[in-house]
DNA sequence: ATCCCTGCAAACCTTTTGCATGAAT
DNA sequence: ATTCATGCAAAAGGTTTGCAGGGAT
C-alpha cells in the first residue's frame, strides 16, 4: 500500500522528535529543506499523516497560519484533546477523567460523547502563569 | 474610528444569529452573497472582528478549512455546546454540568476550559434510539 | 470636508495536480 | 514487473492590496 521513502522518514522522525511543538508548513519546510524534501512531497506526506491521525492541524489565536502537531504517540480515539488557544499545543486528557466526563454527560444530558472527535478549548497550565 | 456600514451590519447580524455554529469564509460568502457584500469587504471585516475578539478562527478535525465562530455574546461564554454528528443539531449543556466538568478538568489537568469556545461531538438522545 | 469603507481587479501566496522519472516492493 | 512516491512546473484556489468612487461622520 505505502512505501517507505527517505522523505517520509525525514518528516516522521522530525515530527516524532518534537511531539509537543507546533510547526507551520513554512517552518517544517525551512527546517527540512537541507535534508532534501520537495514542497509537494511535504504537502502530500502531511496530508497522509493527517488522514492516518498521526498529526493534527490547528490554529493559534491571533495567527492566521495553520500549524501541525504530532499526536500519533497515543491512541487518540479514546482520549479527549485539550487545545490551548494561547500557545496552540494539544494535550491528551487522562482517560479516567475523560470517561468520567463521558458518563456524567450521558447520564445528565442523554448525549453520547465521541471521545476521539472532540477537542476542548481553553488555556493550558503553562500559559496560565 | 470605525464607521457603521451596511456590509458590516449584514455580517455581524448573521454571525450573532448563529453564535453556536462554525462557518468557513466560503459558507459565509455563499449565504451573504445575495445580500450584497464583496469578498474583499468580507475578508477585511472578518479580520477586524477577529482583532476585536468578536470572532475566533478554528479548525475542524479532518477538515482542511478554517472556520469562524462568533464568540462575542456574553451568553455563549458560559456553556458548552453539544453537537450531534448524526442529525447536526446543537444543544446547550446545562451550566451546572458544564461547571462541574470545568472544575474537574482544572483540578486534574491544570487546564482552564473556555466553555463558550468548546463543542463536544457525539450522538444526541433522539438519535441514539 | 474629512476620513473610512467598498468593490473591482491585479498581485500575491498557498496548495493541488499532471506528468515523466526513479525508487520500493 | 508493478505500483507508488518524488520533483518539477503549471494550474488552481485562497487572501491581500492599490486605487478610485461613494458613504459615514
Amino acid at each position: 500500500m505505502t512505501y517507505k521513502t527517505d522523505q517520509r522518514n525525514i518528516l516522521l522522525e522530525f515530527l516524532q522528535e518534537n511531539p509537543d511543538k507546533m510547526f507551520s508548513e513554512k517552518q517544517i519546510e525551512e527546517i527540512l529543506s537541507s535534508k532534501g524534501i520537495s514542497r509537494s512531497a511535504l504537502y502530500r506526506n502531511l496530508q497522509a499523516l493527517e488522514m492516518n491521525g498521526k498529526i493534527k492541524r490547528c490554529t493559534k489565536t491571533g495567527s492566521r497560519e495553520i500549524y501541525f502537531q504530532y499526536v500519533g504517540l497515543q491512541d487518540c480515539k479514546s482520549h479527549i484533546h485539550l487545545s490551548c488557544t494561547k500557545c496552540g499545543k494539544i494535550f491528551h486528557m487522562e482517560s479516567e477523567i475523560a470517561n468520567s466526563i463521558k458518563n456524567n454527560v450521558a447520564l445528565s444530558q442523554g448525549f453520547s460523547i465521541n471521545l476521539g472527535e472532540t477537542t476542548i478549548y481553553g488555556t493550558c497550565k503553562t500559559c496560565l502563569n
